[in-house]
This record gives C-alpha cells, structure tokens and sequence, in this order.
DNA sequence: TGTAGGTTTAAAT
DNA sequence: TAAACCTACA
C-alpha cells in the first residue's frame, strides 16, 4: 500500500535516470516488486501449483543487467510480518481467497479468460519462490538476505550502514525509512525515476532552515500509512499544509491541535490517534533489521535514551540471534518457521570469487568476512560532483542502437526489396501452404542438406527460433538434442558458426530464451534444482510429454475439487475440442507435426510466441481501423482507415535498416508514412521528445530506453568520449546529405527529410483479440510474423561499415542539452 | 474548485 | 502496487 498518492506528489523532484549512473555502487532491490511482476506471467500456474521457472527467470533478467553495468545488486526478500500490519495482511489475504473462490466460479461458468484474471490477483509470493530466486541469484554471485520482519527497512538498514548506495523498489514507503536515493519503476534497461532525500524539502516548500526530514516522515504518517489509517478527510495535501506552517515541536500538542490550528476544520483528534501516530512513527524508526556485517539483530536506528526493543513489539519481536542469521540466510521458511534450506555463506564458494581483486573489498558478498563497505569518497555519483560546462559545445552523440549483422559472408547477400519479398513468401509458403513443408521433410527424410537454409543466420533460425518448430521442445536438453541432431555433420559441413554454441552475433538477446540456446554451463546459471526437476521455459509448450503436466490438466483437477464446475468444463471443452480439431489440421498444414512431434497443445490464441522486441499493449487497433494510443485514447487521424497491411509497413520502413535478410517486404502495399515519429502517434512523440530532454541533463550514460525510444548522454564523459565529435557546419551539411542519400527507398516524397527517431513500434495491432474475422486473423498472422524476425534492439552488435543514426546535441548555458536533429552517417 | 476517497486497470508474455 | 479515473463533499 504505502503512503496513497505520494509518489505523485513527489513529482516535482522525480529525475528520469539510467541505474548506468551508479556504476561501481551496490544496490539493494526490493526483491518482492520483482517477483511479484514475474509471478503475473505465470499466475495460472502458480495458482494451480504447476512447477514454473518464468518468475525466477523474469527477475535474472533484471539481475543481469545491472551486473552488466557493473553494480553490485543484493536482493532483499520480505520476512515476517509485523504484528502492526497484521490487519493488512489478513485483509491482503481475504482479497486473494475472494478471488480464489472468483476464479473457480468463473471456471464454473466456463469463463476461462477472466478466471485467468482472477487467478492473476491471488499471486501470493511464497517463501519457496523467493527461495527459488536466492538460489539462482546465488549461482551467479549476487547476495541476498532475508529481511527479519519488512524488507523496506531492511533496505534502510543497507543504504544507512553504508552497503548499499541505491535502492531500487517500486515502495514508496522506503523514503519514510530514510533512504538516500531510490530508483522506482525501473524497467529491463534500468531507466527508471529517482528520487533523492536531499531533496524532499523541494516538494513540501518549506524554508531550508525550517525542513527536517522528521517533518517529512509526520506529514506521510498523517496522510495515511500502512501502519496508521488517516483521519477523514486528510490526505498528502492537507498534511503537507500542516507541515509547511506548523512551528510546534511539541508532536502531541500539534496532532491535538493541527485541524483547527492549520486547516481551519473541526475535527476531533482522538487519543488513540495520537498513540497510533507515535507507534507509526517508531515503527518507521526502529523496525528492526538484520546486520550482515556484525550478524545480528538490531533495530533501524539506534534506540533514543529510555526506549527498548520491549518497549516496541509492533515495530518486531526479537528472534535468538541464530534464528534471526537463519532467516537473513533465506534457511527458514517464514510462514512455517522450519528450515527448508541450509545456506552457509561460510562454506559457499561464490562464482569467480578468485577473480576478484583483493583490494576491491566492497565487491566482496556481504556475508564474507573480509567485506568492507566501500568508502564514500570513492563514490563519485553519491558525492554529487558538479560536471564540467558543456556550453556552447555542439556534439554528435552516437545512438546506442546496435545493427546486429550476419557474419560478412553473408554481407554479400544484401538483398532488395524484391528479393526481400520473395523470401517473405517464400518463408510464408515454408511454414504455411506445402503439405510436404521442409521441417517435416526434414525431420522424416534424414535431413536432406537443402532443406537447412545456406545462410548461417538462416540455418540458425531454422534450427532454433522458427516458432512453429520451438514448441515443440519440451526441455532444455530437448531443445539441444534438436540441435545435436540436426546440426553437428551437416550445418557444420556448410558452416562452421553453426553449431552448439552459435556465432556471437546470433546468439539470442535477452528477450528470447536464453536458456534454451547458450551452452550447458552457462545455462546452469539460472538453474532451479536442475537435476531434481524440469526446468521448464515460457518459450516452450508446457504438455509436449502429453497432457499430464498441461495447464488444461490442472485446471480440470482444480476444478475437479469442485465437483459442481464439472459441467462448466463440459462446456468448455466441447468448444475446445472443435477448435484443437482445427488447430491440428493447422498443424498438419504447416508440417510441424511427425512421428517425432506430439501434437501441439498450445491453443492458437494462447500461444507463446519467441520474445518480441514491440511492446503490443501500447496500441490498440480498433474495428475501424483507427491507430489509438491505448493510454490516452486518442486517435491520431492520419492513420485513419490504415490498415493492418500498412501498418506492417510502417514497420518495416522504420525498421527496413535493421532487418536482414528475413526482412518481408511488400513494397507494392506500403502506403506513405510521414515519419518514424507518426509510427507511434503523436503523443508518443512529444512525450520521446521531452523525454530526451529531461534524460540527457541528469543521466550520466549512454542508454537507450526502448519504452520511450529515448537516449541518455553521460554528460560528464562528453569531452573524453570517443564516441562524440565536436562538428562544423560543413559536417553537418555532409551528413544531412549522407543521410539524404541512405534514406530507404520506401521513403515517399511526403516524408518529411531526417527528423528519424529510431523508437520503432509496430502500430495498430491488437494484443486482444475482441472477436472472430479475417482482420483479427491476419492481425494474428502479422503478429507471428513479427514474432518470427524480430530482434532486440538492445542486443545487437554494430559492424564498421554500417549506417549509424547520430544525434546532433547541443547545450544551454545550464548544461541542458538540445536535440537539433537525428541524423545517419556511415560508421568509420 | 480543490481535495479526499473509492473503484478500476495495468503489470508479464 | 500504483496510477488513472470517477464521485462526493466542503
């Protein structure tokens, strides 16, 4: 719950940040805003207590990267719950049994899609998952500890004690507890909005001199929190009101007193208020938490002279030492208080701990006994350094978009719109029309050579990421005796990149499974139990051994608990079995199905497709053909009555420099499109555009945010880069008409010239299917076809040679940078 | 008109 | 969990 509104409220000191900023510092993350997000992938199986990976691997992926951009994360999972939020919990608790019951009911009914829904709102991180995530973060050398009571105050606890310098959580709540800095709402690529301490006065426009942070932390307890409701009618606004004027140091007399005093209302302060307030207040102030360090239990802050842990059991009881070390190691199942597994950080060996230098103390885990935090000095970020004027200079700044590229011989092979066309259809023809199609002859035939495509990207695509073919892996080693099958003798023969491990540039991003495609060991990594349990993956039907593991299977035996649901499913079932029969018949066409290959259980409608690189749920394509921003609802005109097929086309002229050989195109259809920025609507636009402006004066790195296709600048790595050159006018003449002359030939006339953003999304296309029909139908068709070629963005490695998309900045006497122009230029 | 409070929706794939 | 939206009230 937290503080209701606050976040809001703090907006006017919110500052757009890359986590890229705080390279080299330690940051603590609210494991559970994690888990809880990747739980809603998989809320189904959950709920029907199917074995899951998808949430472990959902919260790796963030993991990953900020271990890529060289912070140290250490993971803080929830613990017990504290008596003082005992009413939250139980009520936390009847909201999931509700839905629960919800959800079977619907089921009863045979509503299938909003029992999901339900099911969606039980999540319930158990202490097994977080267990899961420990252990897999564990693998890869990334702390984690279990908060003895709430994980925010843990968190305080590491940013106060000098371990963590970041925290990341989607809590409002963590700024009560003191922390510094707090990122919220970060996403995949560690953009998110930061949050300073210093700078809460800002926001309650009180005098510097008048300002405490106690005032701050009062204003949030009497607006309402988690461990105090407020009273009626007062919220942040009229709180803050009474902070900003209120002189009296005296707590009790001002809570007494505040509606008349400040607000000029009539309101009865209770007595039990006041004492409310005060437990609040001290439960903010002396939680208590787990130090790693000294391994033992202590309250947040120091108690004041006369106060005691005894004196505080709302604010969590104390536990034997030896208990508490049990729970901050994660060996103590929280709900059940027994030990459910025996982490010993003492006898642990991390992954490359060998590698780390001595000196680098901080980069120690903090369970090791030689761990030292790291001295604030050192940290230049968290010291707030000024950075150096950039006025007056102009700079061309790299775009952070990477062209992945086949290996150079296929660089020969850079084909035309028409060839491109031609291999659309043929791909098409591949996958849909033959009964005879090459995967089926492929696998029945002995694999005849021609049949694996000569290009390695292709063979590779083939081998791993052709949709149709993936869903049939049933595991990880499935999806690699596939490969072991099918490519050592001959894809060698054709190509030596081909093989188990592919060519660098092929390997999959992040946003396709990784698990299924890297080698054994690196797989490992993520690895739950391996040995003791299937390791299944998203990307994958979930049944292919049969129906035994199915999530239809459950779902009948959960509702078979439910003898009375019995008929609902009848129901369903008989509409399900018309639409498996159609689905097989499907199959058949596309030739997926053998003698090898059960037939697909994944329904068409909910079938996974490989990770795309679009975000599908920003737009929403209505019956009429109207292109419309799904946030703000509104219609951009210009792409009135724009059909699908043009919007593919939208696409691929935005995309048409990136794509490779795979790239469908359908010249004869495109229809013009004024530029990149109309791709999205016009909002989208204005708010990259903005975006960018905010972004570039306080981020710190070169970034990319695919959410709002805007690119961060390292201001202070300016000078130094050799990624930015300081340009003439000549330059920019020269690259205006480099630009002019790269332009894609799809390009018509009405496009205005070089204002290209690289933010491509692929518009008006329906996530949600809202009925049957041939437009749905193709939506879905363009949508696999999508799934099918594309890539990540963020993952792709850039070749010399290449078009590059450059961005002309300059900058305010205030070191505001202002985009002039985007631009392309060959890279040297 | 501003504020508070209740309800709905999105999140992931 | 929080934002967005809507409604009621002072």
């Amino acid at each position: 719950m937290g503080v209701t509104g606050l976040l809001p409220f703090l907006k006017k000191i919110h500052v757009p940040v890359n986590v890229a900023k705080f390279e080299g510092c330690t940051v603590a993350i609210d494991a559970y805003c994690w888990l809880h997000k990747g739980a809603f992938s998989c809320a189904e199986k959950l709920a029907l207590g199917e074995p899951t990976d998808q949430y472990v691997y959902y919260c790796m992926k963030y993991v990953e990267m900020l271990l890529k951009k060289n912070l140290k994360p250490v993971l803080v999972f929830d613990g017990c719950h504290l008596p003082s939020k005992k009413d939250v919990e139980k009520s936390r608790r009847e909201k999931r049994e509700i839905n629960k019951k919800k959800a079977a009911q619907l089921l009863r009914e045979g509503k299938r899609a909003e029992a999901r829904e339900c099911l969606q709102r039980c999540i319930d991180i158990s202490p097994d998952m977080a267990l899961n995530l420990m252990n897999a973060c564990r693998a890869r050398g990334v702390d984690c500890i279990v908060a003895p009571y709430e994980a925010d105050a843990q968190l305080a606890y590491l940013n106060k004690c000098g371990i963590a310098q970041l925290i990341i959580t989607e809590d409002s709540d963590l700024l009560l507890f003191g922390c510094d800095k707090v990122i919220f709402k970060m996403d995949h690529f560690g953009n998110g909005v930061l949050i300073e301490q210093s700078r809460l006065n800002e926001v309650m426009e009180i005098q510097s001199g008048f300002y405490t942070f106690e005032k701050f932390r009062y204003m949030c307890i009497l607006s309402g929190c988690d461990y105090l409701s407020s009273l009626q009618g007062i919220g942040l606004g009229k709180a803050a009101k009474v902070f900003k004027r209120a002189r009296q140091s005296e707590l009790k007399l001002l809570l007494k007193k505040f509606p008349s005093t400040y607000l000029n209302m009539s309101l009865a302060v209770p007595d039990e208020y006041i004492d409310g307030f005060i437990r609040a207040n001290n439960t903010f102030l002396y939680q208590l938490v787990y130090d790693p360090l000294q391994r033992r239990l202590r309250p947040l802050n120091s108690y004041e002279e006369g106060l005691n842990a005894q004196q505080l059991p709302y604010a969590g009881a104390m536990f034997p030492q030896d208990e508490a070390y049990q729970i901050a190691l994660g060996n103590i199942n929280i709900y059940t208080r027994g030990k459910f597994a025996d982490f010993d950080p003492d006898t642990f060996v991390p992954p490359k701990a060998s590698k780390k230098r001595p000196e680098q103390l901080h980069r120690l885990s903090i369970w090791d006994r030689n761990y030292r935090t790291r001295p604030k000095t050192e940290l230049r970020e968290v010291q707030n350094i000024p950075r150096p004027s950039l006025h007056g200079k102009e700079v061309i700044v790299k775009k952070n978009f990477q062209v992945k590229r086949p290996p150079a011989e296929d660089d020969k092979n850079v084909k035309s719109d028409n060839e491109l066309s031609k291999l659309y259809q043929e791909e098409n023809d591949e996958n849909s029309s033959s009964p005879s199609s090459p995967k089926k002859r492929r696998r029945s035939s002995g694999d005849s050579e021609e049949d694996l495509p000569k290009s390695p990207v292709k063979k590779f695509r083939k081998l791993y990421m052709s949709p149709s073919k993936v869903q049939f892996f049933d595991s990880l080693k499935d999806a690699d005796q596939e490969v072991c099958d099918q490519s050592p003798s001959k894809v060698q023969d054709q190509s030596e990149q081909v093989s188990e491990s592919p060519p660098e540039c092929l390997k999959p991003s992040p946003k396709r499974n990784r698990f299924a495609v890297l080698s054994e060991e690196k797989r490992e990594k993520f690895s739950i139990n391996t040995s003791k349990s299937i390791v299944r993956s998203r990307f994958f039907a979930s049944s292919v051994e049969g129906s035994e593991n199915s999530t239809e299977k459950k779902l009948e035996e959960y509702v078979s608990k439910n003898p009375e649901v019995d008929k609902g499913i009848e129901r369903n079932k008989e509409k399900e079995e018309k639409l498996d029969e159609s689905k097989i018949s499907t199959s058949n066409e596309l030739g997926s199905t053998s003698e090898t290959s059960p037939p697909n259980p994944v329904h068409p409608k909910t079938k996974s497709s490989p990770g795309s690189a679009f975000t599908w749920s920003k737009f929403k394509y209505s019956k009429t053909s109207n292109v419309t921003s799904s946030k703000t609802g509104k219609v951009n005109s210009d792409y009135k009555k724009v059909g699908s097929e043009s919007c593919l086309s939208n696409y691929f002229l935005s995309k048409s420099r990136d794509v490779d050989s795979f790239v469908p195109s359908s010249t004869s259809q495109l229809k013009p499109v004024k530029s990149c920025d109309d791709i999205g609507d016009v909002e989208d636009s204005v708010s990259q555009s903005s975006y960018v402006q905010e972004t570039l004066s306080q981020a710190s790195s070169v970034s990319y945010s695919q959410e709002s296709g805007a690119y961060s600048i390292d201001l202070e790595c300016l000078p130094d880069s050799q990624e930015i050159q300081t340009i003439s006018e000549e330059y920019v003449a020269q690259t205006e008409s480099v630009s002019r002359q790269t332009k894609p030939i799809q390009e018509s006339k009405k496009n205005p010239p070089a204002t290209k953003k690289l933010g491509c999304r692929a518009s008006g296309l329906s996530k949600n299917k809202k009925g049957k029909g041939s437009s749905d139908d193709k939506q879905q068709s363009i949508k696999d076809l999508f799934s099918k070629f594309a890539f990540n963005k963020r993952e792709e490695k850039l070749c010399p040679g290449e078009d590059q998309d450059v961005e002309l900045v300059s900058f305010t006497p205030s070191n505001k940078p202002c985009t002039k122009a985007v631009q392309r230029k060959l890279l040297p």
